[in-house]
RNA sequence: GCCGACAUAGCUUAGUUGGUGGAGCGGUGGACUGUUAAUCCACAGGUCGCAGGUUCAAGUCCUGCUGUCGGCGCCA
């Protein structure tokens, strides 16, 4: 039964005149009372098929001619090339129907719930994800999205990175503690991980560079293209590193993934209509880094009211993106504007050594990262004035109680950066089964 | 938490000043020997999101509810 004739190879030339075995699922298919034209599906494309009566015999013709949509089929046959639109067609001998579809529930994904869609996203194409995965935007961005998570491990692992797993139960928030999921836990209650990094750092002494990619769950009832409550996290915590150190990393994988699309991935990002120029610049140019007194005052040299101190929302970083043509690196935010485990800059402690990595033509935020609070004296002094009770991070000071050392990380959105580098208009596009506040099926 | 839209057949939708809800796709039956979202003929398919109200009469006007979508804050 092993199936060993892809319609990619096929279609790519290396069966021509041979007899070949499809096996596949009906992507179209119409003709007359004699002939079938059959456009078959696999993973790798799509191929047309010719199917005679005479050539296949009554019954098979007959079974073929009532076969609808995403009926699964084996089709033997000669590759002729053609000078008609694939390139390649089969010439049936044989053919048979493997799994049929009832005409009483044909497959509702119809040409027109696509075409409105346009790649968007409709409550009909949401509800009816399952389905919709077949269709060929959403393999195409999936095939992409693999490209992206190959790159990021291949990106680490080159590199000596050991990959290290946290817990996705935990006790204690790393973001605000409104963004946590809280579950029943046998009689206690436990929150899903908004981030690997506390756990991160506790391996940092042990393994020294690590990272990760899990998903993280924050619940924000945010509604917004870049927001999903459960997204892919892809995370590196580094032994003896500053936060100049870190962005060289955050740069480092981002301008991988951008190569490694355009090596893997040329004829989706095409087919999608991803400008290859676009992508090979993000691939090819350095990230500029900014301070956030220079964005500050950009902004305000711009019209736009932002004070100092204030952290820089999605409008202001829109409005400061909107003229960049590669990512920039945002640094030293004011102190008070960030959480505590990021460390204030010894040369003016009103700052913290922190970045974030914003990418062009408006989609905002990709990473955030910098150094760590690494000195027992220094996290508890961060934690009292955040306010927060020293309680639930007990481990995490532990870490600074045994042979602290100057470290730090970031966390990429993975989902983001899918977005972005295939220039989809939603993170729903990008990722098979989208969760956000309203939606957790299918 | 806040703001704004939308809800008509399986899907995409039209529906005028309130007066017996149409179409395309998809499905079924038929025709057709080279089609490209094939074409042509016929048929089936609707509690107009739910509940009230106004009216002789509501898909259409009003109120409430539910659901969905878009955006903000927050973030990756």
């Amino acid at each position: 039964m092993a199936k060993d004739t892809w319609i990619g190879d096929v279609l790519a030339g290396n069966y021509n005149g041979e007899e070949v075995e499809l096996m596949g699922w009906i992507h179209r298919s119409r003709g007359s009372n004699k002939i079938r034209f059959v456009v078959l599906r696999d993973s790798t494309g799509y191929i047309q098929c010719v199917v005679k009566r005479d050539a296949v015999g009554d019954e098979a013709f007959e079974a073929m001619k009532t076969a609808l949509i995403e009926s699964s089929v084996i089709i033997c046959g000669t590759v002729q090339s053609t000078e008609r639109e694939h390139g390649y067609e089969i010439q049936a001998s044989s053919c048979e129907i493997v799994g049929g579809v009832n005409p009483e529930r044909p497959f509702p994904i119809t040409e027109s719930a696509m075409a409105e869609a346009d790649g968007g996203e409709t409550e009909f194409l949401l509800d009816n994800r399952h389905l919709y995965l077949r269709t060929g935007r959403m393999t195409t961005m999936l095939k992409m999205r693999s490209s992206v998570f190959g790159a990021i491990h291949s990106y680490f692992r080159d590199l000596d990175f050991i990959e290290y797993q946290a817990p996705n139960f935990v006790a204690g928030a790393v973001e605000g503690g409104s963004t946590l999921f809280e579950v029943p836990y046998f009689g206690r209650k436990a929150y899903l991980t908004q981030s690997w990094q506390l756990y991160g750092e506790a391996a940092m002494p042990a393994l020294e560079r690590l990272y990760t990619m899990a998903p993280s769950f924050r619940a924000e009832k945010s509604r917004t293209r870049r927001h999903l409550t459960e997204f892919w996290h892809a995370e590196m915590e580094m032994a003896w590193a500053s936060n100049a150190d870190i962005m060289e990393h955050g740069e480092g994988v981002v301008r991988h993934i951008a190569r490694t699309l355009l090596d893997e991935r040329e004829k989706e990002l095409v087919d999608v209509g991803r400008d290859l120029d676009l992508v090979a610049r993000y691939a090819d140019n350095p990230y500029p880094r900014m301070r956030y007194d220079e964005a500050v005052e950009t902004l305000q040299g711009m019209g736009v009211d932002v004070e100092w101190g204030q952290d820089l929302d999605y409008s202001k970083e829109k409005v400061l993106t909107a003229d960049f043509d590669v990512p920039h690196f945002l640094t030293h935010y004011p102190r008070i504007a960030k959480p505590f485990y990021h460390r204030p800059d010894p040369e003016d402690p009103k700052y913290v050594l922190c970045h974030d990595l914003l990418a062009p033509e408006g989609y905002g935020e990709i990473i955030g990262g910098g150094e760590r609070t690494w000195s027992e004296k220094e996290i508890l002094e961060r934690i009292d004035e955040d306010g927060t009770p020293r309680d639930a991070y007990e481990f995490y000071i532990d870490i600074r109680r045994y042979g602290g050392v100057p470290h730090g990380g970031f966390g990429l959105g993975v989902d983001r950066v899918v977005t972005w580098l295939t220039g989809a208009n939603h993170i729903r596009e990008t990722i098979p089964f989208p969760r956000d506040s309203r939606r957790v099926t299918p």
